[in-house]
DNA sequence: AGTCTGTCAAATGTCAACAGTCAGCAGTGC
DNA sequence: GCACTGCTGACTGTTGACATTTGACAGACT
């Protein structure tokens, strides 16, 4: 439970990059001993939300833009395999139903404007397309990176999101159209509609924070 | 390090799969307080060597035939993105380099009858193959299978490896295969001998244990 | 006889205290 | 003035003991 606490503020944004924690702190903010937070941060750490060497303070990590695209290569891999599979064992079907609801409410929250909705509902997509392959393993590895790429898109704006799409096909459609080729069994068809739904956003991640030649030491 | 040997006695198979594990037991064992056994715990249950629930002990998987299947998938997904991605970064010359290395090793171990080596340059293969993609997530996920996969191919015999791909091709050219799709930039051609490198493992591991009707209840 | 409940032992989750290690800083020598 | 050495402080890694929960066994009731 205070896993989820930790993580919750680091994905937020509360706890910026770069922060470093200490485990005395944290235990006597939490309340609790330092046990359950170590626990808490070797978690974490595992999952890729911290990082941590021996004898060292955990700290926040700051993403670099060779993260970023590492990031989107992994999901890349975790979701194309989901994909290939679900169309392959022939649960084309179920999955559409489960993943048009979601393109259905990220559309209309993008209606209303509330963008905080939509970006839910967006990682919501991805994790449904994934658990939809029945894979735990797959479900396993995707549930750290998801994390991270809340943690990438966590402050991220709907401006800088439609600044980096100028001119482009809006980018919610990729969605649907994704959910559409699963239905259909094109896996080609399926696994080029995601790869580009990855690059745009690798471009648009990439585009925003101009973050300084980062500091060489 | 305490980590490192128990994950050696899992792998092994020093600790035979079903075994339950008591904190207390191994602290006296290894020497150590209950602290350190909980961190490797914990550490060995989200690399998904061990299974635990809350109040519970841990124990050591059983895999079952979907596990192993579920396992291959992963590896298929990770190891696919991986080739892709040399090809694409243009990595194939060095990436060929260090792979041939290890198929060479594969094969004296074979020609010398030593099971065991080959096995352990089998993994080192594909190890190798993520490493030379670069990407730090597609690493750390795969370091996680991998640990799985040698809880399957642990007592492995290579009659029974033999006996799978009676009448087929040497199992053993395929790892050739895949470095020589990769170094000339294959990279349709590379992903299908993985996939069929991957699809005749499951048969030999699927095919051998014939475990009975797993306990329904 | 079968089932249910009360009790008990063992194991896990948690806590506070101890030892070991690293970063920063004052002091000294060149 | 600059570099090196020794020290101080804080933090992590580890330990042993305490509370809480689970699984099972024995006994009584239907």
């Amino acid at each position: 439970m205070v896993t989820e606490r930790l993580r919750e503020d680091i994905i937020e944004g509360t706890l910026a990059p770069g922060t470093q924690l200490s485990e005395v702190e944290l235990a006597t903010n939490f309340g609790v001993s330092r046990g359950p937070i170590r626990e808490a941060l070797q978690r974490l750490i595992q999952e890729g939300l911290l990082r941590g060497e021996p004898h060292r303070r955990v700290s926040v990590p700051v993403l670099t833009k060779e993260d970023v695209a590492d990031i989107y290569l992994a999901r890349t891999a975790l979701e194309s395999a989901a994909a290939q599979s679900i169309i392959a064992s022939g649960k084309s079907e179920e999955a559409f139903e489960q993943l048009d609801r979601n393109v259905r409410a990220m559309d209309s929250a993008e209606a209303a404007g509330d963008w905080e909705t939509v970006k839910r509902h967006d990682l919501d997509f991805h994790t449904v397309l994934v658990a939809a392959s029945g894979s735990r393993r797959l479900q396993r590895m995707f549930s750290t990176v998801i994390s991270e790429t809340r943690l990438c898109v966590g402050a991220l704006t709907a401006e800088e999101a439609r600044h980096g799409h100028e001119g482009e096909s809006p980018g919610e459609g990729t969605h649907r159209k994704i959910s559409e080729m699963i239905r259909d069994g094109d896996t080609a068809g399926a696994l080029e509609a995601l790869k580009k739904h990855f690059d745009d956003a690798v471009s648009v991640l990439a585009g925003r924070d101009a973050e300084g030649p980062a500091p060489r030491k």
